[in-house]
DNA sequence: CATGAATGAGTCTTCATTCAT
DNA sequence: GATGAATGAAGACTCATTCAT
């Protein structure tokens, strides 16, 4: 059998491996970290036996990344779609750290891909050369990069900043977020008044009309 | 002999102890992930015995943290020191913005310790526990903390501002840059633009005077 | 796989695992120590991989211990069928010290049994737990249990005396033949006038029939 | 400096060395296994430096089994002393199964002697060689042979039986109280009446006079 | 004499991967 | 396709012993 790549249409994933997907997604939620995470663990929580595993993957790391991207892709094409109903920058930041905050179930996740992103682990490594050979139609970079497109058309965006300046400002003020979600980083201010002030700051940086 | 807790002055820490930190550094600057780091790999580079590294340190977790540690305070020291003689916060932040650049052999270390600080390894749930005991001792704080307290001492700071907002922004814009060194995300800019865009974020974003 | 207890009956036992048990006895012959057994030295010598080891076992300790406990109960299910066709309880002691002597090849596993029972190794705690697990019915108990309950059935034992005493006195002069054979400690002495005495020894102190 | 060999008067043992022999003592009173003794556990508890310990022996088994005879010795001396006023074997018996109960501290002691009599570690091996080397004028043999010799001298002593098997039946019953003491083996009876069966029990099969 | 830092051989144990069923 | 028994390479850690001070 050809082997899964990670870029399936979900209802074109075979059962088990949406198994074994759910079991990484399960064990990352449950604070299990990815270096930590073994063949038979995901396979046992998948309920499948560990021998299987190798007729869809062809190592652990492929297995794990392919899960990530999966569980990513899911979660930003769902936000994608809520995006959409966003009329500007401003609401669509507001929605999509909101989206953070209530898929809680997803936080670890993203977590953990962006821990990949920038790394030098195996998985790391593979999961960058994954998204390079996808070419910038990676899900994240999509997701930020569609904001980043309709904010644009709109003229919303502040024109002597470079593209690639405000992606990398978009991500690291996302990454400040999830520190705080997750690592609860800072507890003299409520969610409301965080994601108020972080949308604030990203309108006044990178958009013409400031709050 | 009583074993390491990674709170030793420097010139406190025994040259073999100096030696394993150095190469755990060595290792982080050569794209060695610190999940695929071995005892033997580290004491090797170190050029001592395996079991000296357990006269000094009762796990592998310890070594690498305190390693960690060790860096990322020297680092700050040396930073505090040189931010003394900036007048202002804008320099200030410029200032360690182009320090990062400089000493490009720790920006590993510094990517690391984020990670470590975010992540759900043994190394992570150990470096934390670690910095729950100096409580806000911690370097990374202190340097932070420092800018912050001498800005606000001037009264360069907006005062409507809660701390821990500061911190988080001040953490996004360190986040960002070291994204944009490490993992060349962003990279159609040049660096001294890069710092200057940052640098103005910031004072735009935390301080009375804008830029 | 679940793992092994100790308790399999010996048709149930896996090949692989017989392996084990036989290595561990051979070595046991060959004077090699319990406690200077290894895991590979075991698996080496059964002829399979040491992974392979840690599929049926928890830990050394655990091979080692049901090692023994098979072997034990191998000898003493073979002794206790022999022992059925002894009229009288001075027949039944002649032929249990008989059979150690026949069967010399399992001295030294029932030493070592005996040493765990009354050392405080790892393999020792670990027999005991395991023994008080299966409670009484554990094969030495049982064999001489049952020698003592057919002896009384027939009326042959002195009433006077509390059952554990009789216990406690026939295992220690069980054990004090096995020294003698394995360690030769005396040598003015045949075996069989070791053993007549012995037996005589017993009826006279234990049964209303002296000798 | 030459070495300590274990026959060393009790008033020639240095000071360090008698701290190593205590602290061997009391780690067996804690029910710590031989085997699973270190040397710096020994230093440690001894209050010397791990390194003192090879300037008076050769190697660890050379410590422990000095440690145990010299225990031993200590131990069968005073016994002997103590048994010089008993006027006949029944009361030396007795006397000395009182002992055992009295000094419980040397029970464990006295185990792991007879164990290393009859395994094959390490420390067997090497108690055997040194005992084989005195030839004879090994502490128990000594109380053991004292105790015989001093009854056959009264003509207290069956004609009959050879030595040997005096000595073995001997240990039959040592094996036997240490059993009940240390291991509880058949403890629904007192002390006392332990002792006193015991004692009826050799008297009836090695002496002319029974009770 | 006494020390304890240094060492590396050796131990147990884990786990990714294979392959016969 | 699916499985899980089998494997051995690799890793963390221990500890007897040495030796410079």
């Amino acid at each position: 059998m050809s082997k899964i790549t990670g870029s399936e249409a979900p209802n074109q994933v075979p059962p088990k491996v949406i198994a074994m997907y759910r079991a990484v997604s399960a064990l990352l939620q449950e604070n299990k970290d990815i270096s930590e995470m073994s063949v038979s663990m995901i396979t046992g929580r998948a309920g499948i036996g560990k021998g299987t595993a190798y007729e869809y993957f062809d190592s652990k790391e492929e297995i794990i990344v392919c899960a990530l991207l999966y569980e990513i892709r899911t979660v930003t094409e769902q936000a994608s779609e809520q995006l959409k109903s966003c009329p500007d920058m401003e609401s669509q930041i507001g929605k999509m750290l909101l989206l953070v905050e209530e898929h809680s179930q997803c936080v670890d996740a993203i977590m953990a891909f962006l821990h990949l992103l920038t790394d030098h682990s195996k998985e790391g490594n593979f999961l960058r050369e994954r998204m390079a050979e996808e070419n910038g139609k990676g899900p994240v970079d999509l997701l930020i990069r569609k904001m980043i497109e309709s904010a644009r058309v709109r003229g919303e965006l502040r024109e002597d900043l470079p593209i690639s300046y405000i992606t990398n400002a978009l991500l690291a003020r996302m990454i400040s977020y999830l520190m705080y979600q997750c690592h609860h980083i800072g507890n003299d201010i409520t969610p409301e008044e965080m994601r108020r002030r972080i949308t604030e700051s990203i309108m006044n940086e990178l958009c013409k009309k400031n709050i």
